[in-house]
DNA sequence: CCTAGTTCCTCTAGCGACTAGAGGTTCAAG
DNA sequence: CTTGAACCTCTAGTCGCTAGAGGAACTAGG
């Protein structure tokens, strides 16, 4: 049996945060202590450490209840998880994406500034011009 | 004199995201019509046209209020928007390698899954099983 | 000039995923 | 048995918007 302070340490998951997701319908301590502490088993420790790793990976609380909701079911084809997985990754390089260009943009702002004051700065300028972009976004 | 209508569809900054960095500081209309609409000049043009760039380019509400500041004051030293600008790029650089480790695990997690339920799913296992991934994350 | 329809006003509340704090109770070690 | 840490519930705050209510003010056509 483990405290919420225990399952907090093993998994490096804050103690609110663990409220939160129990709130949130992902994990529920089955037991109460006889002042009303909750206590946790094997199992919620497992599932808590799965949790932290979907969010980590960028998994939105939905997409992880849907996961467990399907991990609970060994038997049912697992397609759906796929399509979540892949959703995800779509997700990711997407970001990746549009942050490279953000990159390219932010880089260029940076290293072109050669003024001395604000006025031909060319971070300012480049912000407050547009058209000295080269890409959209 | 443009309306907040106006602003907005030159801008692509919807109406209540343009009163909303009103609140937050970042720009003011200057008048009021006799019915207390709002009514702005070239200038508030200008600058919304430079918010919605920076917050394009990923740049904080709080960033942005210290940019304008600085744009503000054309006689200083420029090296503040550089450190702004050099931080943003740092944050997005770093953003995009998180994300990249990401990419590889979901690649990997969504590609590898060959069984048919979830019982063997790999997606799942992957998730359940920290220790099957190739990075720390 | 009147009316209809759009745009505008303020104010409040909601989103996601937490985080922080108040005010009080329970646990575990010494 | 006492002390101090950990726990409880509840509310409110974070960021950058977004949505909606309820009402006032514009603008174009008749």
């Amino acid at each position: 049996m483990y405290s919420i302070g225990d399952l907090s340490r093993r998994t490096q998951v804050k103690v609110p945060t663990i409220r939160y997701y129990e709130q949130m319908g992902l994990l529920a301590a089955l037991e109460r202590s006889e002042g009303n502490q909750r206590r946790y088993g094997r199992s919620e420790l497992e599932r808590l450490a799965f949790i932290r790793h979907a969010r980590d990976l960028g998994f939105s609380i939905d997409a992880i209840r849907a996961l467990i909701d399907l991990s609970d079911h060994k038997d049912r084809p697992c397609a759906d998880a796929d399509r979540i997985a892949k959703e995800q990754l779509a997700a990711v390089r997407d970001r990746i994406a549009r942050l490279q260009r953000l990159e390219q943009e932010l880089d260029r702002m940076a290293s072109c500034c050669s003024g001395d004051t604000v006025g031909d700065c060319y971070v300012i300028r480049s912000l407050a011009d547009h058209t000295l972009c080269q890409h959209e976004h």
